[in-house]
DNA sequence: TATGAATGAGAGTTCATTCAT
DNA sequence: GATGAATGAACTCTCATTCAT
C-alpha cells in the first residue's frame, strides 16, 4: 500500500470514529468523507462497504482497549480498567453500539476475543490479589462491561452517577 | 374511536413492537403496516409521525412494567422485578433503544416518571425489610436497571449467563 | 334535496371559499371538511371531485361579480367595476387562479358567459356615454380584467399601486 | 465541475422549464428526471431542494428577460419588451407564477432587481424619446408587466386578443 | 344521509454504492 | 489510486377518494 494510501485510510478512520461517535451509526459515509478531506469513493475503496468502515473503527478501538488494559494490571486493574471503559462510553456512540452489535453483522472475533484475554487477564490478578471474589467468571464481567458501558452512552450519567453505579457493582465482586 | 379503528390501533401497536423488536427503531413504517395488514395511511393516520408511534410503543411497554411493578412487592420485590425487566429486555430492541433514548426527541415523561416511582416503592420496601442497603439510591438502581437491559438486549445473554451476571449486581446492592 | 343537505352545501362553499383563499387549491379537502363542521365524506358527496368543489366556488362567485355589475350602470360603471374587481382579487386567491384556470379542467361556460355579457353592457354604456373608446372590444377588456386580477393577486399591491396601475389602463381605453 | 456535471445541470434546467411550463410548478421531480434522461438522485444532487430548481429556473430565465431588455433600447424599446415578454408568457407557467411568487419562498432579489433595472432603463429611455409620459412610474410598469403575463399565460390569448389587449395598455402609458 | 377510518398512489428527499473521468 | 457525479431503492409523509359503519 502506498504511503498516502496509509495515511488515507488513518484519515478516514479518525473521521468515521468522529461522525459515528456524534451521530451514531446513523452517520452518513460522505460525512465521514467530507471531514477526512477525501472522496467518497476513497472511503469505499478502503472499506467497501459502510460495515467494513464500521467494523474497522471496532477493531482500532477495541485493539487501544486491549492495549490499554495490558498496562494496567496489580490488585485493583480491574476496577480502575472498568472505570475508565465506562468514562470512555459516553463520547463513543459508535463504539459501545457497534461492541454491542458485534456478532450480528460484523465479525471481529479475533478482537473481541483479544478484549476478552486482556480483560481475563485482569480478571485473574484481581482474583490473586483478593480483590475479586474467586466466583466471579470472565462472561459476566464481559456483560458488566457491556452493560455499563451502554447505559453511560445512552443514559447521559454524570461523573457522580458513574461512580455511584460502578460502586454498586464492584461491590459486587467483592469476595 | 369507532371499534374497528381501536382494533387497527391495536393491531398497529402490536406490529410495530414485533418489527421494531426485530430492526430496531431503522424499521419501516411500510413494514409495520404490512404486519399490520393494514396500508402506510392508516399508520398514519393513528401516528401522524414516525415518532409518534415509536413513543406510543414506549408508553404501552412502560405501563406494563410499571403495573408489573406494582404487583410485585415485598422483601424481594426489587430482585425479582430487575429479573423478570432483564430477561423480557433481549426481545425488545426498540424498548431498550427507546428507553436510552427518552429525553432526546421523545416526549414520554410521565410514563418514564411512573416507573421511576413504581422502582422507587420496591427500592423502599427492600431496604425496610433489610434486603438492599440504604446507602442505595434510585438514580443508580435506575441506572443499572437501564445498563442490563442494554446489555441483555444486545448481548444474546443466556439464562445462566443473565443469572450470574444479575448476581454480582444483587450482591452489590445488599447491606 | 333535504334542508339540512342544502345547508350543509352552503357551509362547505363557505369553507372552501375561504380555505382556497388562504392557502390556493393546494389547500386539502379535509381542511374544508373541518372549517364547515361536516366530516369528508359529506364533502364528497356533495362535490364528487375536489374539481367540483374548485368549479363550485367559481360559479358561485361569478354570479356575485354578474350580479354586481348589473348593479353598476351608466358612464364609469365599468371603471367602477374593474376597480371594485381588482380590489377584491387580493384576497380571493381561489377565485382568480380558478378564474384563469377556466376552459382548462373546469368547465363553467354559462357563468363565465353571464360575467361576459355583464361586462358587455357596461362597456357598451360606457361607449355609449363616451367614456370609452368605440375601438375597444369585449375580449380585450375581459383579458385586461384577468390580467389585473392576477396581477393584484400575486403581486401583494398597496392600494396607490393599485390606482395608479388601473390609471393607465384607464387612460388607455379612452377615446 | 465536471463537463458532464455541466452538461447534465443543463439538460436538468432544459427539462424543468418544460415540465414547469407544463404542469405548473407541481410538476413532479421526478418527471423532470425523467426527461433530462437522469435518476432523481442526480437531480437533487444539483439543486437539494424542489424550490432550489423552481429559483434556478427562475434565476436563468430572468437573465435571459435581463439580457433580452439589455439589447432594447431607443423610444419604442419598452414598448417592444414588453410585447416579446407576454408573447412567451404563454408558454412558461413556472416563470409567470413564480415571478408573481418572487419573495414568499424563494429568493430571487437581485435577479428581479436587475429585471426591474433594465426596465427602468426602458422606461428612461422611452420617457426621454416622448414615447411614455413621464407620469407613468417603474412600480406600475412592473405591476403591468405581471399582470400581463399571467392574463397571457393563463388565457390563452391568441395574437390578435394579445395585441389588441397590449394596444390598451400602451395607448395608457401615451403621453 | 352523514361519518370518519381506510386506502394507496405519489411526492420530496436521503444515502450506500458504482463507475466514468 | 483518487475523484465526485450518477444511480436508484427505500423512506417518511400527504391527500383525493372510497366504503363500512
Amino acid at each position: 500500500m502506498r504511503a498516502d494510501a496509509q495515511r488515507n485510510r488513518a484519515r478516514i478512520l479518525d473521521a468515521a470514529e468522529t461522525v459515528f461517535a456524534e451521530l451514531g451509526p446513523g452517520g452518513s459515509t460522505e460525512e465521514v468523507a467530507r471531514r477526512a478531506g477525501v472522496a467518497v469513493g476513497t472511503v469505499f475503496r478502503h472499506f467497501p462497504t459502510k460495515d467494513d468502515l464500521l467494523a474497522a473503527i471496532m477493531k482500532r478501538l477495541l485493539a487501544r482497549l486491549v492495549a490499554e488494559a495490558g498496562e494496567l494490571g496489580g490488585p485493583d486493574g480491574l476496577v480502575r480498567f472498568l472505570t475508565s471503559l465506562v468514562a470512555q462510553a459516553a463520547g463513543k456512540r459508535s463504539v459501545v453500539e457497534l461492541l454491542a452489535r458485534s456478532g450480528i453483522g460484523l465479525s471481529l472475533p479475533d478482537v473481541v476475543g483479544n478484549l476478552r484475554d486482556a480483560v481475563a487477564a485482569l480478571l485473574s490478578q484481581a482474583q490473586e490479589a483478593g480483590t475479586v471474589s474467586r466466583e466471579v467468571r470472565l462472561p459476566e464481567v464481559m456483560a458488566l462491561l457491556v452493560s455499563l458501558c451502554q447505559g453511560a452512552l445512552h443514559g447521559g450519567w454524570d461523573e457522580q452517577l458513574r461512580d455511584r453505579t460502578l460502586a454498586v457493582v464492584f461491590k459486587g465482586l467483592e469476595p
